[in-house]
DNA sequence: CATTACCTGCAA
DNA sequence: TTGCAGGTAATG
């Protein structure tokens, strides 16, 4: 599921109902393995009577931090699932474990494919456990001028690298797929060889998406919901991805769908021109003008200013 | 860099 | 039955 706009999203509903509420400890357990640190019991008693004070978000985690210096964090992975619910009421058949309040309610995380993790750390274990996470992609401290420089030291294919989370944070296959059609860059262009220009049209391109995903509510194409159990509506405006064959929204040409680096990535190849290709519309900046033939598309594709247009 | 593993559900 | 799915970590 999850990606920087459904974790986002559901930091914000956590946050609207958890914070203040007084941890008991585990009240369900139905797959230990879902809590990588420490083990089940550990965590009971080290969560017992202990404050919710804040909910953050790190890349794609959820950091649940607790009066005492101790954090929560929470990997959604592919399926998983968090919701506030009385610990009386029945849990859908994916609960994999609960964290009960001392109102009576509980924290349940749900997960069909058991991929999603918890964990409890201070701030030393946080600080080693996030230690290969790359910048924050909406954060003000991201700037156009270090993203060109770094892309111009990696010889790797974009797809890929927008997808490492040691080079920007947060970013998945949906939204790795959105940012370079919006950017007009082939996914299989080597970083280096992004001309300055379009290497910033790309960073504005990645923060304008994530913001809209955001002010969407996510993505939600099967699985995902936030944390009150909504679905986002972020699917209904994408541009590429899962549109294999459907006419691009800008230009009519079939969606392309290919594999890189393991994971399927679509495209439009006129809009998003090989590189080197000798065939196909290149057009120096296609997306922008273009994009207005797209229903309620956002106003933007201003390239502008590098920094300020930040999301949250 | 590619492949495999971790898991389950669902659609073709 | 096969292939595919929002993610990541580990292994050649």
């Amino acid at each position: 599921m999850p990606e920087l706009p459904e974790v986002e999203t559901v930091r914000r509903g956590l946050a609207a109902q958890i914070i203040g509420r007084v941890f008991t400890g585990i009240s369900f357990l139905e797959w230990p393995r879902t809590i990588e640190s420490p083990a089940p019991e550990e965590l009971a008693h080290q969560i017992a009577n202990r404050q919710v004070l804040a909910v953050e978000r790190r890349a794609k985690f959820l950091v649940i931090v607790l009066a005492g210096g101790e954090s929560l964090i929470v990997h959604l992975r592919m399926t998983g699932q968090l919701t506030v619910a009385p610990q009386a009421s029945p849990r859908d058949r994916f609960a994999r474990v609960a964290l009960g309040f001392a109102d009576g309610d509980e924290l349940r995380f749900s997960d069909i494919r058991r991929f999603g993790r918890i964990g409890l750390y201070d701030e030393a274990g946080l600080a080693h456990r996030f230690r290969a996470l790359g910048p924050e992609p909406l954060d003000e401290q991201w700037l156009a001028d270090n993203f060109v420089a770094a892309l111009a030291r990696r010889r790797t294919r974009l797809k890929p690298l927008l997808l490492d989370q040691s080079f920007v944070a947060g970013l998945g296959n949906i939204y790795a797929d959105e940012a370079l059609f919006r950017a007009g860059l082939h996914p299989l262009t080597i970083a280096a060889e992004v001309p300055a220009e379009r290497a910033v049209l790309l960073h504005a391109s990645i923060r304008e998406l994530l913001s809209d995903a955001i002010n969407s509510g996510g993505t939600t194409f099967s699985n995902y919901r936030d944390a009150y159990g909504n679905e986002g509506d972020y699917y209904e405006r994408r541009r590429v991805y899962a549109r294999t064959d459907e006419p691009c929204l800008v230009c009519g040409a079939p969606i392309v769908r290919i594999v890189v680096g393991g994971r399927g990535t679509h495209f439009c190849a006129v809009c998003q021109p090989a590189p080197g290709a000798t065939s196909g519309r290149i057009v120096p900046f296609p997306v922008r003008a273009a994009d207005r033939l797209v229903a309620e598309a956002p106003a933007a594709y201003t390239v502008a200013a590098p920094e300020g247009e930040d999301g949250r």
